[in-house]
DNA sequence: CAAAATACGTAACATACGATACAGCGCTCC
DNA sequence: GGAGCGCTGTATCGTATGTTACGTATTTTG
């Protein structure tokens, strides 16, 4: 059963060529706005001709543009009415595939974020802020993109920033460059890396503070950790997901940025001159 | 300071005539939709005729009934892509001071997946879980780690999955392994990325499937791609948000697993016994 | 590889829409 | 009670908008 317009062209946009498939992508990106305008504006904004707009319009099994705007306007008078179905997407009938993973995810980041005091967040953004060190960054077999993510930010705010990559005999050998005002950030999951743990050891020995982003089993690197991060990981699949550990990171990277403001907004400038 | 229509029709009614009043409770009553509609239908549903709407209209300061439409077109728009503004969201049980980054990414996510069918995901997994063809996955500055994150976890359930990395040329280079069959993951978000543009077109011309990654205002890769995700990355901070796209990119790691269960299954155990 | 079919845009067209001019009506204030 | 003013609707006009016809380009099929 097909109850909205979005699930009209979803249901149909397989069977479009190019240029509606443009269309109803536009549409759908920004849905409903565009399609209450003009057929101009429209077109403009997919980047094809009226007449496609029309055809694609047609296709949906519309009348005429006018009757089709008219569709959009009460789907979205009867949505502003009842602010509880703005879980659009209903809940997927049957075999719901996709709620049960977004519902996790979004209880996973609730749940984090709980045991996560503001305190801790503020200590650990001021301990990365603190420039009289360098930051290296390390992640496991799935974690190392969140470790790359978070460099990749830190390293525009900053400098000294260090992913540290490749092999393992890589970046053992950076152990030599760290000490006491140095920060080391390490990802690490189920099922957690014996390298990983060897290297948070040493490093540890040679007084680099470490943060640890784990899972709420705790590494066992949390033994050397000055700060430890434990997120929720656990959604109906076979694997664990990162994502609460994401967002994590992206709030420390907002901390973080928010305290370099100054000095920042001027390497960024630098760096834009550099183009 | 008057920063809706509505509240400024609420100051400006009492100094309004019979006629105007009608058509401004009519408005109020029904609010905004009435004003989306022609001229004739307002002025019909306020039992007035089409020139008082205009003189209404007026009095409000808009040009024209185009200009006045337009500005309620914003207003809806606005309130539609920050959910967090209508009440309905609990202000976060407990009293704990949450960030602010985390509610605009919470509501980043709910929005992406809104205008997320399960169909286009499924459609989506299907593509990725037909192994008559080679996936590769590529990213820009600042995404490229979730093109890791994925490659990663697909490359654990089926063979024939690339990341592209390292140097634009390393890259380009590998276009020549790729054909009709073959999927190509992209992640692009503001800014675009010239070279991943270029990239994509000339994969489209190979008749490569694009699978595009992207932000609300879709990156012009959106041309050459078959299937676009837009996710909502605007959080209260000097740069975007990857997290809703994070998790899109979970969900789909998750449906194509399912999908590939029987084989995917005997895939890890086989790996296991490899380590 | 040729031929047919489909997709797409340009340009001309018709109409429905917003805008305006004007006249009638009621109200207020000398 | 009459003159003036403001409010409102009817009728008309110009134009922006949706629509359609047609030619070219592209893809598909035999």
């Amino acid at each position: 059963m097909i109850s909205n317009i979005a699930e009209l062209i979803a249901d149909r946009i397989g069977t479009m060529p190019a240029s509606e498939r443009r269309a109803a992508q536009t549409l759908i990106a920004s849905y409903p706005m565009i399609g209450l305008k003009t057929v101009a504006e429209f077109s403009a904004a997919a980047g094809v001709s009226s007449p496609t707009i029309l055809r694609f319009v047609a296709r949906l099994g519309f009348q005429n543009y006018p009757e089709f705007q008219s569709s959009l306007q009460d789907e979205l008078a009867a949505q502003l009415q009842s602010p509880a179905t703005r879980t659009l997407n209903p809940p997927s009938p049957g075999g719901g595939t996709v709620s049960p993973m977004l519902e996790a995810t979004l209880d996973n980041m609730r749940e984090t974020f709980r045991h996560l005091s503001d305190k801790q967040l503020a200590d650990i953004a001021a301990r990365l802020a603190d420039r009289r060190g360098k930051t290296f960054l390390i992640g496991g077999r799935f974690t190392d993109p969140l470790a790359r993510y978070m460099a990749a930010h830190l390293a525009v705010i900053q400098p000294d920033v260090f992913h540290l990559a490749g092999q393992e005999s890589m970046w053992r050998d950076r152990l030599i460059d760290m000490g006491k005002r140095d920060v080391l950030v390490i990802f690490d999951i189920r099922r957690y890396q014996d390298s990983l743990v060897r290297f948070a050891e040493k490093a540890h020995q040679r007084g680099v503070q470490i943060v640890l982003f784990t899972d709420q089993w705790l590494s066992p690197i949390a033994r050397f950790a000055r700060h430890v991060i434990a997120g929720r990981t656990a959604v109906p699949s076979a694997w664990d997901s990162s994502a609460a550990l994401f967002v994590v990171a992206e709030t420390l990277i907002g901390a973080v940025t928010r305290q370099l403001e100054a000095e920042g907004a001027k390497r960024i400038r630098e760096m834009e001159s550099l183009r």
